[in-house]
DNA sequence: TATGAATGAGGGTTCATTCAT
DNA sequence: AATGAATGAACCCTCATTCAT
């Protein structure tokens, strides 16, 4: 990590702490208003169209001192991968460390990415959208920690599949690909004046999930 | 459409047909040419990393060439756009046609666009990271269209549910935008050399969809 | 001069004629045509904005054709040059020839060459504006004509001052420059919606002209 | 105006500092060193053919240099424009306010703008020539401040017909315009090595101007 | 007489980054 | 901690002209 100034943060914040993560106020350090503003950005015009002079001039601040306390352009993409995913998985730990039937936990984890995602928007928008304008090497980073995230899901959809609560008809590799390919397309339907709220949505994606995972008859394969 | 020189094509090509078109022979014409390897090169390092050079040297052809044919870079990326939705579009439409189940068609429906998709996948990864890149003239149509898609499908998700195959719990929009979603995002994680055939993802992400349409029972709402 | 085909114009046009070989019917023959339309539009937009691509389009030809009847761009210019010194000269002739006291001749020729440079005015803006866009022998040609247009009027001057109805003050030469650098910037001020029409300004600038060559006190040099 | 660094300069500068400006010499700031090249070159070429690789190379600096000055080719002429309506309208200015009969005046004034011309040829010659290459809210900026400077003039001569020391036979807006078109055309026939002075031309272009609105007999309009 | 595909050189401009201060 | 002038490579695109047909 490139950013050489920056205080920790909390752990386990909730969905509406991080969407104010992302409004930084003018008046907040320079390296907490530069990622701020080029999350902006880079969720309205794409990375490679947004130039490292329009971020520094919505953030007020001279090229020199971006420089100083990032890297490179690349650099600053890094970093909101970082946070994106950091928070994430920070959320998805807490849901699976609760105790409860398992089919509990999992709609909780499958509601709450919904709403963080919708929370964060910009951060979804960029997130899958932008990662091979990442360096090979962060890109590799990247994709390890989202494993990391998806082998936790996974691991919850098992522990049903083995209680017998969930099918398996199914691999539960699929289906965590199948459901986050849901959630990461948040960010191109989702509109803030549309009918449903954001715990709406989640609400019925985890239906969705739950419901495909319902053991029990199933539908007969076509043929 | 800004190629100005292009025959029709046959009708209802079948998905290895179209895997076909992409792989476009160095001897086509070079329109033809052009835009085979702008696909490739699209989806490998995005639309803006794609240097006109890169392509026109790619496809071995000078650039004057390139804007004989297209009016400009952004022109190319149009023509992706308009034949990857062309071609889903004709596809839905013979499944839609068909007669049987609601639910055979849907599942047909469903399991052929996840095979059409992997067999075309530089186009799907360019289709839901390039969209933003195009001018917001050809961004409109290509969302017009793609809405054309999105409500053929929903209505035999619609026809399902009147006639109470399917559950109604989750709004039909939202089930076709949660299934797209996972459908488009194959492109993430889908690898030739995988373990599963692009038929079997196809029969895993229908059986899911079927699933999660199932009506009866329901998972409770979590309290 | 490299249009292969024109046929010959009678000599001595009156100004409203001029006028209409501009306007090029779109019917008119394809040389005729392109000349009028490239008028047009170097008058508009200049000669080096201009391409032939929006020349051969606006006078509905293909290139082809257009490089069939002429050498090159620059050489529809030449022939924009070419037909307007052709054009004035004749007049200036036609009025030289003319009998009558010498301050009559000078006046026609003055407020004839007003008229006729509003009514072609498209021409005059070429004039003025594109010599130097001209290739060096074509403007050296273009020079030569000029100076001989020059040298007529100017034999005109020197013979009025020779009879002496016009005062020597000034040099003949220095009044032909003068008188002509007005003539020439009329395309740079006048409207054809203004208030005089374009008699009315020519009798000015004779008046100006003959004005100033009155003999007798003078204006006393300051000093 | 464009450029970020410039100082003031002192007021009333001479016809001779004038022609310094534009020698700028190698040592001199980059802006500085940038617009004098760019004017000798624009008045060399004209405009469009002026490429801005050459205006660097000329001005031994790279692109980025200049385009770390100027926001484009275009401003580079604008800026040509703003300093030569800058130094005339403030030479007019100077000879508008001394005291004395205003034929004095107009004669002074009407000398002086010939020898700050050819003292500064090449802006003249851009002046006239290049006005359309200039982006339309330029060209109206530009049309402005003429206008503003024509207008003074004019001023001098409605004095002058006022107090019955200037014929009106003529309208004072057309005698401006007839007299400015004169003065433009310097640039198209002026050579440094030419039999008469500036300040003979000057004078020249003066009395013919004088001469011209002498009040009393006129010459009749021809019938 | 006319076509239009193709050329290839050059156009203006943008941009991430560096570095002396 | 911060500046901002300067770099230099790359970018997309335009264009007059040619030539096989």
């Amino acid at each position: 990590m490139a950013v050489r100034t920056r205080g920790g943060r909390g752990k386990q914040p909730t969905a509406s702490d991080t969407a104010l993560l992302a409004a930084a106020p003018p008046e907040s350090p320079v390296p907490r208003r530069l990622l701020a503003v080029a999350t902006r950005l880079f969720a309205d015009k794409g990375f490679d169209r947004t130039s490292v002079q329009e971020i520094v001039a919505a953030a007020e601040v001279t090229k020199g001192a971006m420089y100083h306390y990032f890297d490179s352009k690349d650099d600053l993409l890094a970093e909101v991968y970082a946070r994106v995913l950091r928070l994430q998985m920070q959320r998805l730990e807490a849901v699976a460390a609760e105790g409860g039937p398992v089919q509990d936990r999992v709609r909780r984890a499958a509601a709450d990415v919904v709403v963080t995602t919708i929370a964060n928007l910009d951060d979804a928008t960029i997130f899958f959208r932008s990662l091979h304008q990442l360096s090979e090497d962060k890109q590799r980073e990247v994709r390890a920690e989202r494993r990391r995230y998806h082998e936790l899901f996974r691991s919850l959809i098992t522990e049903g599949q083995e209680q017998g609560v969930f099918t398996d008809r199914v691999p539960a590799d699929i289906v965590v690909d199948f459901y986050f390919g849901s959630v990461h397309h948040l960010s191109t339907w989702y509109r803030p004046d549309g009918e449903l709220t954001a715990e709406e949505i989640g609400g019925h994606y985890a239906t969705l999930l739950l419901d495909a995972l319902r053991p029990g008859g199933g539908t007969a394969t076509m043929g």
